[in-house]
DNA sequence: GAGATATGTCAGCCATGTTGACGTATCTTG
DNA sequence: CAAGATACGTCAACATGGCTGACATATCTC
């Protein structure tokens, strides 16, 4: 491990300092990039009286039409109870429905109404604005370079449900 | 905005749909890499009977000892009864001390007993370890796209405030 | 000396997570 | 086909960590 409290060495003077400074530089802006980008959306959200809960709902339910409860569990990783409270109001606003599973007839399949898919594009776009004005000012290098860190920092056993999203299943 | 349905036409076809794409992989691989790194840490911290909100204080005073409250309160962007509850905790445990500002006495200036500083060094070393795995398979390239990126994420109001936490001032 | 500033604190509320227990419908399997 | 596993829902209680509003104290600045 580095030495964390670094005395009175100059800064880069070994190898491992200079590593910790990396991996804090890091955690730095891994948390306020990301809580800057979430930030983004919450004027929304409150219009609606939602809350961020409501918005990662939404957004998976979104991604992935035909969602069952329990795959949005696992990508949540959250109670069922916790969730129950999220997919009964989204229910109740009329911004989410069910409808039993085809293949297995306990499962309900989960979608947005237009009300749902208009607020979730409205959030979206708040998205969209800061992460593709970060994107254009570090440029295409940089961004694949982002993208391989981040997936690096998910454990292999989650690595699959996350790249399933990518996978269109319309 | 670009359709969010996209019902049946091929990937990539459009630049808007290829747009849109990059933005979800980018939110999504935010999601997942912020929340899985600081997963890292809970089960130190459950140890102690601290959360996450302990961890952050812990983490800036560590960075930047000699902290004032108010320099914590708009790193932390919560309010000061917030942060109050989790300084109490804190000095409660002995893991943070406080004395006052020798130019202007009505300031606290923040550190770390050693007691505190030894969790820190212990949580630092949950993240050190993800975060590096993730920064050697990426390759260094990647580790500076990933860091401009995030940066674009901070508003530049902010960007100040961020980028002063890399300066010494012990 | 008056007002601004840095900090603390009391009290109550809200959002969102947790555990544990239990119920029902449906699927799977011996 | 009966038994057990699975998918989902729900009740109740509780923890964490945000929030607002109000008010107090010490210190600094003008």
């Amino acid at each position: 491990m580095a030495d964390i409290s670094r005395p009175s060495t100059s800064p880069g003077a070994s190898p491992l300092f200079l590593r910790e400074d990396e991996i804090r530089r890091g955690v730095e802006l891994l948390y306020f990039g990301y809580t800057r980008l979430t930030n983004a959306i919450d004027q929304v959200l409150a219009r609606q009286g939602l809350g961020r809960a409501h918005h990662r709902a939404l957004y998976f339910i979104a991604r992935q039409p035909d969602l069952t409860v329990g795959e949005l569990l696992r990508l949540l990783a959250i109670t069922k109870q916790s969730l129950g409270r999220v997919l009964k109001e989204l229910h109740e606003r009329d911004m989410v429905i069910t409808r039993p599973g085809q293949v297995d007839r306990r499962q309900k399949l989960l979608r947005l109404t237009e009300k749902g898919a208009a607020l979730e594009a409205d959030l979206f776009a708040q998205l969209q604005e800061k992460l593709s004005a970060a994107y254009v000012s570090a440029g295409q290098e940089s961004v694949t370079g982002f993208w391989h860190v981040l997936e690096g920092l998910v454990p292999e056993s989650d690595r699959q449900m996350v790249f399933d999203l990518r996978k269109d299943r319309d």
